[in-house]
DNA sequence: AAGCGTATTAGAATCATTCTAATTCGTTAA
DNA sequence: TTAACGAATTAGAATGATTCTAATACGCTT
C-alpha cells in the first residue's frame, strides 16, 4: 500500500508500480539490514550494494540485472555472490521470489484452461482444484478495468505440503529438494 | 469437473486428482486429434502416443515425463518431438501449460510476503496488485481445510497486455519473445 | 600482525528448453 | 508402384538460469 503518484492521480487504480519515496527506502533498507544482522549475517559492502539495488529497481529485478547495478559500483562482483544474498534473503523472509524458473513445466491435456492448482513442495506434486474455486474469467474483465491490462490468463497455485507428505514427512522430499522445487 | 473416485467418497473435496475413465478419455483424445487435424496438423502415430500419454497422466507431465512414456512404444523418439508437439497443442488451445521455467526468477524486497502481480506477455514486466486485490490469508485457510493440504503460500498472476503495450503493440514485443516469456 | 571463520571468486556443472541442419516419412499424383 | 514434395523427426549443439566447487581474499578479534 504504497502512496504513488500513479495512484494519486487514479484513486481507483490497483496497479501499483511508482517507485519508493526516499524515506520509506531508509526504512526499509535498515530493516532488511537488522534482519540479517540478527541473523549473525555479516553486511559487507557488495551485500549492501545488493540490498539497495534490490529495493531501488521498481520493475522486480532479476539476478542478473541486480548483478548489472552492483557491478556499476564494485566492478569485479561475482553473480554467485548476488544468488548467495538473495538465498540469505529468501531464508530471512526479507525478499519475495517470484517464480519463473523453479522446475521443468508441466502439462495439462484433460482441462486446457487455466483452473487453480495444488503444488506440494514435498513431492512436488501438481493437482489440479476443481471448479468451485474461485478462479472465473468474472476476475479477468474486473482486473483489466481496474489495471488497465487487457488480462487474458489468470494463474492461481496453492504452494504447500499435501497429505500425503504431511502424514510421511521424509518420504519425498530430498527427491524434491534436489530438483530445486521446494 | 470429473467424476472420481474421490470425489464420490468425498463430495466436499474440492481436490481432484484421480484419472479419467475411459470413455472420457477416448472422447477427449479424438477432440484433440480433432482440433489439430483443423489446423492442418498431421497426426502421426508418434504424436498420438504423445497425447495419449498426456491424457493418461493424473500428474501434469512434464516433457521429460512424455518422453519417456512415448519411448516405451517408440525407442527412436526425440524430446524435440515432444516439445514440438507440446507446442502445437498450446498454440491450438489443446493444452495447457503450468509454467515453472518460462524465463528468469524476479526478486521483491519491498514487499516481501505473497501478493498478485501482473504479468505483461508483451513487455515481460512484472507490476504489484496492491492490497486492495483478492489474496487474503483467509484464502490459505479455506483451502487447506477443504483439501487437506497445509497451504502455506498463494500464488496469484494475472497475465495480459500492459496499457503501454497496448498503445505501442510493436515496442517491446521481440524482446519479451527473445527471452521466451511470451 | 596473526589467526580464523566467513565472503567472494571464476569457472565448471546441471537442467530445461530451443535451435539447426540433415534425414526420413507420408501422401499425393503420375 | 514410384517419384516427388512438404512435413515430421532426428541427434546434437547452443542457450540461459541456476547451483556447485574449491581456491582465494577479507574483516574481525586478540
Amino acid at each position: 500500500m504504497l502512496e504513488t503518484r500513479d495512484n494519486r492521480d487514479n484513486p481507483d487504480n490497483i496497479r501499483d508500480s511508482a517507485p519508493m519515496d526516499e524515506a520509506r527506502f531508509r526504512m526499509r533498507l535498515s530493516e532488511m539490514k537488522a534482519a540479517l544482522r540478527d541473523k549473525g549475517v555479516v553486511i559487507t559492502r557488495k551485500r549492501a550494494k545488493i540490498l539497495e539495488a534490490l529495493l531501488a529497481s521498481d520493475r522486480h529485478p532479476t539476478a542478473s540485472e541486480i548483478h548489472e547495478s552492483v557491478k556499476a559500483f564494485y566492478p569485479g562482483t561475482s553473480l554467485a555472490t548476488i544468488y548467495n544474498t538473495i538465498d540469505i534473503l529468501k531464508e530471512t523472509g526479507q525478499a519475495l521470489e517470484i517464480e519463473f524458473s523453479a522446475s521443468a513445466n508441466r502439462y495439462d491435456g484433460r482441462i486446457p484452461v487455466s483452473h487453480p492448482h495444488l503444488v506440494c513442495l514435498a513431492c512436488e506434486k501438481v493437482e489440479d482444484m476443481d471448479a468451485a474455486a474461485p478462479n472465473a474469467p468474472l476476475e479477468l474483465d474486473r482486473v483489466s478495468q481496474a489495471t488497465g491490462y487487457d488480462i487474458v490468463r489468470l494463474r492461481t497455485d496453492y504452494y504447500g505440503t499435501c497429505p500425503d507428505c504431511l502424514r510421511e514427512p521424509h518420504a519425498n522430499a530430498a527427491n524434491a529438494a534436489e530438483r530445486g522445487f521446494a
